[in-house]
DNA sequence: GTCTATAGGCCGATAGAC
DNA sequence: GTCTATCGGCCTATAGAC
């Protein structure tokens, strides 16, 4: 008698509102967005949004400290085993430039350094749970391959930071404003990760032995 | 009879006008800003600041399309007798990061970042006054000092990027979102240019005369 | 050019019915 | 929990006097 599926811990409107809130601020930015808008998005009452949360505010910085926590590059793309360096680091390099001119990374940031005056914990989070995550896992990773005879390098976090700096070219704070690049992104990714490869390898390759 | 000072070319009003929207729409970026606020700060009334310019947006655009123009790094800023290459390197690196971690630079940053998606214009007057501008003069010094016989660079404008974006770490990231650093900033500074330097001149230091 | 006063609209948040 | 209706405030921009 009762075969209505079980409750979601989200419920349905809940849900819409998330999801409504997230595509409007990530895209427009707080100021430009308002609850009426957020409201018709989500096919529900404004009441039924201050029901939820209970301020603007609160509800930008639950959508944007969320998404800071779920748009990460995960330790799966660090390659466990390693023959070839330079091809490692290739790998890496790609995979890190490439998410970081994806249209989701750059509307995070965007929105976040916006904001982040107001909300220095938003700030906080994302600096966490993006930059410095990576730069720790990486950092570790260049330990093992230090370890592993691939690479001497005598302080891991300035060689992390170096890398990823260079992986983070004037291409990147184009990108960042919303501008487009001069040429075809997949060809400037490959360009500028190979000659940061390069460049990184050249002080931080291990001798060969003797 | 009429000793009063001779009209400036700029009227005292728009002078005050123009502090009044630089200091505010820096400092706090174009939506949390009113025009009744500029107008207190200025101490004029809002009908006298439509008399100076047709609008809000109209206002911003001009203050920080200025801005990006008048806060650049400019060509004093490279040695033109290089003895020490290396030490070269790091004074225009530390002037470059000092730069760019400057609080005026940085709000202009912010501010053209919030707003370059509904003023893609302020973006492009960014990036051509102030990074690509500095990459650009960088790139011709360092091919002086590949003529010089200090370098070996097959690709200069590779190498102008990777210079530069080792000078932007982590750190500048944080100072951009307004997020305070982990150790004092001279420190942070010198370690990083150092680094930088290093790293650099591995690969590009042209080999010793035989 | 500069002011006071206000139009006209949009927004965040809430009251009260169901 | 969800709705409709509305409050009170702030905002951009302008009218009209001087």
């Amino acid at each position: 008698m009762d075969d209505l599926p079980a409750p979601l811990p989200l419920s349905r409107k809940r849900q819409q509102i998330l999801e409504a809130a997230r595509a409007l601020f990530l895209a427009q930015g707080y100021g430009h967005v308002s609850m009426d808008a957020m409201a018709k998005l989500a096919q529900v009452s404004k009441a039924t949004l201050y029901a939820h949360f209970p301020s603007k505010n609160r509800l930008f910085a639950t959508i944007v400290s969320d998404a800071c926590r779920l748009n990460t590059m995960d330790e799966s793309n660090f390659p466990l085993i390693v023959t070839d360096i330079a091809a490692a680091l290739r790998q890496i390099g790609v995979r890190l430039l490439t998410f970081l001119l994806l249209p989701a990374t750059m509307e995070i940031y965007r929105v976040v350094m916006a904001e982040s005056v107001r909300f220095p914990e938003l700030g906080e989070a994302f600096m966490a749970a993006g930059p410095e995550a990576f730069r720790a896992r990486f950092m570790q990773w260049l330990q093992v391959q230090v370890a592993a005879g691939h690479l001497a390098i005598d302080n891991p976090a300035v060689a992390a930071e170096q890398f990823g700096a260079m992986l983070r070219p004037l291409r990147f704070m184009r990108a960042t404003l919303g501008l487009p690049g001069e040429r075809d992104d997949a060809e400037e990714i490959a360009a500028t990760v190979g000659e940061a490869v390069e460049t990184f390898l050249r002080r931080y390759r291990a001798a060969p032995e003797a």
